[in-house]
Formats: C-alpha cells, structure tokens, sequence
DNA sequence: GCCAACGTTGGC
DNA sequence: GCCAACGTTGGC
C-alpha cells in the first residue's frame, strides 16, 4: 500500500469530474514522462490512495482524494491517432505509456500549492522540487498524514 | 502571456 | 556519447 501524489489539469479532468463519473471512477490516460509512468508501471497497486492535485489553473493546489482501482494496463489513447496523446511509435506488441483506473474517494479540504510550500514537514516532496514536472510522484506515509491533516483544517 | 526548468530529439 | 535546438510543463 502506496501513497502517490497525481496531476491534473482541471480542464482535462478535474475531482468534480471523476465525482460525477459512472462509477466515480475513469481511466487516467495521458502520461508521457518515462518516469512518471514507470511509477504507475512498476509500483502502484490496487487500492493505494492518491491527492489529485490540480494544475495550471486558477486554484492550484491538492482538490482531493482518489485511489488506483485497477492494475496498470496500455494507455489506449497512445494507439488512437484522433487523440492528443497519440504516440506513432508504440505498437501493440511494445506499448510504451501505461493507464490506470481511478476512483472517487474524498472532494473537500482544498491545499493551495502556497500552503504545502509552507511547511517545512514537506520539504523533499517531488512536486515541491524546483521545476519539478513529475505528473504521478510518491508520497511518504509522514506526509501523507501531515496534508491529510491541513486538508481537515479546510472543510 | 511570459518565462524558467525540464525532457526529448537528432545531427555530428 | 555529446550537446544544441526544440517542445512542453506549469507557476506566476
């Protein structure tokens, strides 16, 4: 059991969108960092929980809670040449991008990016880093329990 | 919209 | 294998 910390831009999909989900639940399609995806490939498992953090948007911070519902599998936007994340050079046989599925858990307690920066408890953290781009980072189960602390601070 | 930081590509 | 050029990310 994992803790990861997962990006997005809320006008791609936001926590309000995977709440009104079938199921709550989508496939979180799209990563095209090697290391990103190597995490999703390599370490995440079923039922490990996630902050979904939003990006390049007007509140930028962590919005809520999810958990991974699914091992990880071709991400099948990368065979589909109509779509953003079409990738000529994977094929079938030697996919290179991987999804996951994910689901609903938590909406609620909003930690702008300000306030994660200022607190030292998580200095270290990936997504902290300077310039950091990383789109799936994992958190450590300190810091977990630290945001999930700030988050019920802010109903 | 700007720009710094980063990852990838491709020529050599 | 190096490194310049380019495209992308993402906060401000």
């Amino acid at each position: 059991m994992r803790y990861w910390l997962l990006k997005s831009e809320p006008d791609d999909i936001s926590i309000e969108d995977l709440a009104g989900a079938p199921q709550q639940a989508l496939a979180w399609t799209g990563i095209r960092n090697y290391q990103a995806r190597n995490f999703l490939r390599d370490a995440a498992s079923v039922g490990d929980l996630a902050f979904f953090y939003h990006s390049s948007c007007a509140d930028i911070g962590i919005a809520g809670i999810v958990e991974i519902v699914s091992t990880p599998y071709p991400d099948p936007t990368q065979f589909d040449p109509g779509s953003r994340y079409f990738d000529p050079k994977a094929t079938a046989e030697q996919p290179r991008w991987v999804s996951v599925d994910i689901r609903f858990v938590q909406q609620g307690g909003f930690v702008p990016l300000a306030t994660l920066k200022a607190h030292p408890e998580l200095e270290g953290m990936p997504l902290l880093a300077k310039g950091s781009r990383l789109s799936v980072s994992p958190v450590e189960r300190a810091q977990w329990e630290f945001i999930r602390a700030l988050m019920a601070e802010t109903p």
